[in-house]
RNA sequence: GCCCGAGUGGCGGAAUUGGUAGACGCCCGGGACUUAAAAUCCCGUGGGAGCAAUCCCGUGCCGGUUCGAGUCCGGCCUCGGGCACCA
């Protein structure tokens, strides 16, 4: 008999729609487990032989959690506002709503082909105003709270197009379609306070079982610092603020930096005498981003300010400022105290400008390079700071500025507040109008959804406005404050919006009332586990976990953190090793590799395809092996001899793969996994039978990998019910254990044969044993023997001179 | 530049706390079956020397710790992800 793949996955596939095999319960008696994957963008693309990979693993997870007995909740939705589609929709003068639609359609076609165990009744649409509703409810609240507010910030403006850029439009400098210039232009933004959220974001990081890698990640995002503010005294009679960590080498402070958009610049400029050059290097500044500014490679530039001078607090002398794009305005206060013997780019800068480098910590060479290690350095140069270590000194500083009303000691975090206004189309509108009386006023929660009004035009305006900004019908409004004249925001909310709560939906997504009813909310609690990219693992998971702490300050929900577990893949490149891109020409189509091998084999390569959190390049003939293994595993049918437990050749193999294939799913070793099961077949064919007991566990333990062959196989065999209402196997852990083994023996280090012994045996016995070998009878012949070491189970090392 | 990863046969990869490097699969070679081919099945397959038993070399590079290093430490090199308006 064939595997006739695209009849028997179309069977199943329609059998658990037609049963329901897979929906959730929000009210069953088992224990409940919630899989989480990142839904994805509908792209036009279609459906990436990438996406595949994270959905299987976890629905291989899904499929084991009901094995064993688990309510599971594995949805699926659409994150699909964004722009990719709002410049399709414009290149092609076909409505954004409609390209949505047409993609979801697609994707969910193309996802559905591969048996994924979704339960497609709680599908969700970032688009629809059903969840969009509950978005712009979210951003209410938070405006409530004083969590949403208005700051101007510098966007990217194509000086031709006149639109707002995003950052991935910019390439080089120019703008990415007409290739004009670029500049920085301020711009009024909305802004969410997640900084309020920075320390607690990074405290409740201990309580989640995140991989190691993304809590380093999201730790040094966050990027919290000890140090301290010190004011430094100038001419001009202000004070000059700066941020420092190390405010022990403030005697060795020579000049000072502040960024070019520094708000003191402007209050001094009567008194600068060269204020055409620092205008100049403004404007230049203004061009980069923070990005390109932080550089270090790059020659270090700036200007002198001519007029100001400020006091080191420490010593009185009388030390330069400049202004340099290196020094961020949305870092700490936008200046700094220089120490060119203890700061890599405060050492550039003053070789640049030819200032005086003094050595305050002992331990280095500061004629050759900047000396920065806080752990043994000793203080020198630095009056009563001498001889201490820089951690004493740290303390000792801060106590003397304190005392002297000069400074404060002072925690600072990367982490910058979220900018949330888009000038775009494609987005939640924000829900939020501006009377002239009243500022900006909240619209009543009553009036949600705020819908998207339908417009001519998708473009961006040319004042750099969002296009409903031209829906004067929609945009003038009367404020629900005051009821006087206002016009609404015109600005949209970023993709991260409907990205940050979308998990919450999924447990309850028909309710009109509220984002998710209390009950769904405390039964499904937090997501068990979420695979998704290493690229997300700043920003969505950044973002959703402080969405998430705000609900839960509100009430909203029940736990501190959205997630438990948090694990990641890594990408599917092309065949050559290389990113997958239409301009390369290599990318995979997943309608193509299912139409010839079906998805049963597709599940499988994904997952063989090498270790799941590293990169893999796609191979399309390494795939073959898979479809060859599916083939032989079908073959079974032909060898089933009775039998309801498992023959005595084959016991031992049967639980040591039981075992195999149950941790490695937990670890993500889903290779392994299928290698054991890749073994445990080649035995069964070794023996050309298999016992029904046998066929019963190999199936299922196959299932969650392959479900359309193995259920089809279940069935032919003449089992009872589906695999889907069975039972994950157990295994004895004595029947996994060998009574002898193998282990080496090396003389000095050096592998010279291998001794066949019992499970624990002596030293002696090893030894013994050891020594009869022929091979290490030649290695020692004629030396003294030095050591003898045993391990047990592992290995015997002579020690011979 | 900054933060985080990764480098193992011709290829994808495997290898408990440091303990027989190369599981499993691909490719390739040989054989069986066939008029022939495909498919399938069996065997071989890190490199080098040797008729052979066997020996030497080998986990990006340089150095170190150890009876023993793919694994630990120090210093490099190369590649990938992120860098806040792509998602």
């Amino acid at each position: 008999m064939n595997y006739d793949f695209k009849t028997i996955e179309k069977k199943w596939q329609d059998k658990w729609v037609s049963e329901g095999t897979f929906f959730a319960e929000n009210d069953s008696k088992k224990p409940k487990y919630y899989v989480l994957i990142e839904f994805p963008y509908p792209s036009g693309m279609g459906l990436h032989v990438g996406h595949p990979r994270s959905y299987t693993a976890l629905d291989i997870v899904a499929r084991k959690r009901r094995l064993e007995g688990y309510n599971v909740l594995y949805p699926i939705g659409w994150d699909a506002f964004g722009l990719p589609t709002e410049n399709f929709a414009i290149k092609n003068k076909i409505h954004p709503k409609k390209v949505t639609h047409d993609n979801i359609a697609r994707f969910r076609k193309q996802l559905q082909s591969l048996g994924l165990s979704f339960d497609w009744s709680r599908e969700v649409d970032t688009t629809d105003p059903e969840y969009y509703k509950w978005t712009q409810w979210i951003f209410l609240k938070m405006f409530e709270k004083g969590l949403a507010y208005k700051k101007e910030m510098s966007v990217n403006f194509c000086t031709s197009c006149k639109v707002v850029l995003a950052n991935e439009e910019v390439v080089n400098g120019v703008c990415e379609r007409c290739h004009s210039e670029v500049i920085r232009a301020q711009k009024s933004q909305w802004m969410l306070k997640i900084t309020e959220y920075a320390q607690r974001l990074l405290d409740d990081l201990d309580d989640v079982d995140y991989i190691e890698r993304v809590k380093i990640q999201q730790r040094n995002w966050i990027g919290r610092s000890t140090g301290a503010e010190v004011k430094f005294a100038t001419s001009a009679g202000d004070n000059l603020v700066v941020y420092t960590t190390r405010p022990d080498t403030l005697f060795g402070a020579t000049y000072m930096v502040i960024s070019p958009e520094h708000p003191l610049i402007d209050k001094w400029s009567d008194r600068l005498t060269n204020m055409d050059a620092i205008r100049a290097y403004q404007k230049e500044a203004s061009k980069k981003s923070d990005f390109e500014r932080s550089e270090v490679a790059k020659d270090k530039t700036g200007v002198k300010l001519e007029g100001v001078t400020a006091i080191n607090p420490v010593n009185g002398r009388e030390i330069p400022i400049f202004v340099s794009d290196y020094v961020l305005m949305s870092y700490g206060t936008g200046a700094i105290m220089a120490v060119p013997a203890h700061d890599e780019r405060d050492y550039d800068f003053a070789k640049a400008f030819d200032l005086p480098i003094i050595e305050v910590v002992a331990g280095g060479d500061v004629t050759k390079e900047a000396y920065v290690d806080i752990a043994n350095g000793v203080m020198i140069n630095s009056g009563f700071l001498d001889g201490l270590k820089v951690q004493d000194a740290i303390k000792t500083i801060i106590e003397w500025l304190h005392e002297k009303g000069l400074g404060e000691p002072k925690v600072n975090f990367k982490l910058r507040d979220w900018v949330f206004s888009r000038q775009r189309y494609w987005g939640e509108p924000i829900p939020i109008v501006k009377c002239e009386k009243c500022g900006y006023v909240a619209i009543p929660e009553s009036e949600l959804p705020l819908r998207l009004p339908e417009v001519e035009s998708y473009e961006p305006t040319d004042t750099g406005e969002s296009p409903l900004a031209l829906m004067t019908d929609w945009v003038n409004t009367t404020c629900p404050h005051c009821g006087g004249p206002a016009k609404r925001e015109t600005d949209t909310m970023p993709q991260w919006a409907g990205s940050s709560w979308y998990f919450l939906r999924y447990m309850d997504p028909h309710n009109h009332d509220a984002l998710a009813s209390p009950e769904a909310l405390k039964y499904w609690n937090s997501v068990d586990w979420y695979n998704g990219g290493m690229e997300h693992t700043t920003l969505h998971l950044l973002y959703s976990r402080f969405w998430h702490k705000f609900l839960y300050d509100i009430g909203v929900v029940p736990t501190k953190e959205p997630y438990k577990k948090r694990t990641s893949h890594g990408m599917i490149l092309g065949e050559g090793g290389e990113k997958m891109s239409k301009s390369r020409g290599n990318v995979v189509n997943p309608d193509e590799i299912i139409d010839e091998y079906g998805a049963d084999t597709m599940r499988l390569y994904e997952m063989f395809i090498g270790d799941f959190e590293k990169a893999a390049p796609w191979s399309s003939e390494s795939i073959r092996g898979c479809k060859r293994f599916l083939d032989r595993v079908f073959g079974l049918y032909d060898m089933i001899t009775d039998g309801d437990g498992y023959s005595p050749k084959l016991e031992a193999a049967m639980h040591k793969t039981i075992k195999k294939v149950t941790n490695d799913i937990e670890i993500l070793k889903f290779n392994t996994a299928i290698a054991a099961l890749m073994s445990l077949l080649n035995e069964i064919y070794a023996k050309k039978s298999i016992t029904r007991g046998e066929l019963k566990t190999f199936l299922i333990l196959l299932n969650p990998f392959a479900p359309h062959i193995t259920e089809e196989l279940w069935s032919m065999a003449g089992f009872e019910g589906m695999i889907a209402g069975q039972s994950w196997p157990g295994y004895d852990e004595q029947k996994t254990v060998d009574e002898s083994i193998e282990i080496a023996v090396q003389v000095n280090g050096k592998l010279r044969g291998t001794i066949k012994i019992a499970v624990d045996s002596s030293q002696e016995d090893a030894l013994k044993l050891a020594y009869e070998n022929e091979a290490v009878k030649a290695a020692v012949d004629g030396k003294k023997i030095v050591k003898e070491i045993y391990v047990k189970n592992k290995i015997v090392n002579i020690v011979a001179k």
